[in-house]
DNA sequence: TGATACGTGGAA
DNA sequence: TTCCACGTATCA
């Protein structure tokens, strides 16, 4: 991981290039506005806007184009190419991205961790999340996830808007296969919301897109459906809110910070990587099958750094503790006894690839262990430790660990 | 029922 | 302290 400078970075040059394009539109927060500042004010923004996206896209696509089929050695990621094929499949939902989505599901990513270079490495793993970088704002703004969905985001013009509805309404469905969240959705959301591109609504955001799949740090923001600066959620989201495991998608999104009914220009910073854990965790699963997606997040909430857990309580964090009660009220006097569950925020946790090479991966059959590099932070400390406070996820920097949101 | 992964205890 | 193997919980 040291020595990954050489490696082809999208971030960076999507950051760039968008910021180039879209810049003049929507990087200021201001831009996000709540009660339409303007950004939908009139026909010619959108149109604008329209253009900026078919740019990206088209840069994008030359780049996974590029990338994918120069540095990339799939078979040596038999599971990328597994998620490849899952996002294809899962494409119904974003149709012009499904395709994107496969290849990112292959791409290596520059810029993060054993990503870098080419992927060729068996040790290269799979970021299951956006980049932290500050840089990095989210990438799929999902209106309806926006605190006060504004008509201006909300115009129908996006057509993944209605999608994106769907999915969360889906709910615990977990996004159609990804009932569980952890595969396919995932897969889906992981992955398709790295790709902002697809979906077009991601406008503002420079880089956004591009690193969905890293999680280098969380920072980004990106979990969860969690708002990035811009006032924009992820795609991520939407996978979360499918899900039902993120707290964040839903409970921020949608209704926390709607509810509050913040004004225009009304700064609201949200706790460490809270939404993104979750959400994330739904796509780290996916990649192991995830038998466990959801209830990460709940699991933790006495010791977790899930963030959600701040957050008001959502209908679906509700029902997710429910569950969960449910599920483990029987052992309440056996509490002590049940198996911890990876957080879904840290960094081993937001893998979505296994690396293949470390002693667990290769005595999978008799070790029984999960990864070296994807073994949950959590998990690696003693059990009981973590007291209940709220704290960041290990690998997530002080300096990310708040989220702002317009 | 199979796959995955957490917990634990022993060995290095 | 880390690694490894096994038992077993959990989920599809």
């Amino acid at each position: 991981m040291s020595g990954m400078t050489s490696g082809v970075c999208v971030d960076s040059d999507l950051s760039s290039m968008l910021q180039r394009s879209s810049a003049p539109s929507h990087h200021h927060p201001n831009h996000h506005g709540y009660g339409g500042q303007g950004q939908v004010s009139g026909l010619a923004p959108m149109l604008d806007y329209t253009t900026e996206m078919d740019r990206y896209r088209s840069s994008i696509a030359s780049f996974y184009k590029t990338n994918v089929n120069m540095n990339m050695n799939v078979t040596n990621f038999p599971q990328s190419a597994k998620l490849a094929a899952r996002l294809a499949a899962a494409a119904p939902i974003f149709p012009p991205t499904a395709a994107r989505l496969g290849a990112m599901a292959t791409t290596p990513w520059g810029c993060h961790d054993n990503m870098n270079m080419n992927m060729n490495h068996p040790a290269a793993m799979f970021w299951g999340r956006p980049k932290p970088v500050a840089a990095t704002p989210t990438h799929h703004p999902h209106h309806h996830h926006h605190p006060s969905a504004t008509p201006g985001h909300m115009t129908s013009s996006h057509p993944h808007s209605t999608s994106m509805h769907q999915s969360s309404s889906s709910g615990s469905g977990g996004g159609g296969g990804g009932g569980s969240s952890d595969g396919g959705g995932a897969e889906k959301h992981g992955h398709t919301a790295s790709l902002p591109v697809s979906q077009g609504t991601a406008h503002h955001h420079a880089m956004a897109s591009s690193n969905g799949n890293f999680l280098p740090g969380y920072s980004g923001g990106t979990d969860c459906g969690v708002m990035n600066k811009q006032g924009h959620t992820h795609a991520d989201m939407i996978g979360l809110s499918e899900g039902g495991s993120c707290n964040g998608g839903g409970v921020m999104g949608g209704s926390f910070l709607g509810g509050l009914g913040l004004p225009p220009g009304v700064i609201v910073m949200a706790m460490g990587s809270a939404g993104g854990g979750i959400s994330d965790a739904s796509s780290a699963f996916q990649m192991t099958g995830g038998q466990r997606a959801l209830t990460d997040c709940q699991q933790h909430a006495n010791s977790s750094p899930c963030p959600s857990s701040s957050s008001p309580p959502s209908s679906g964090v509700t029902a997710a503790a429910v569950s969960l009660s449910s599920s483990s009220s029987s052992s309440s006097g056996t509490v002590a006894k049940r198996k911890r569950k990876r957080c879904g925020v840290c960094g081993p946790c937001r893998r979505l690839i296994n690396c293949g090479v470390c002693s667990s991966c290769r005595n999978r059959k008799t070790g029984h262990q999960i990864c070296k590099f994807r073994k949950c932070e959590e998990l690696k400390k003693k059990p009981g430790g973590g007291g209940g406070v709220l704290e960041r996820p290990p690998s997530v920097p002080a300096s990310e660990a708040f989220r702002w949101f317009f």
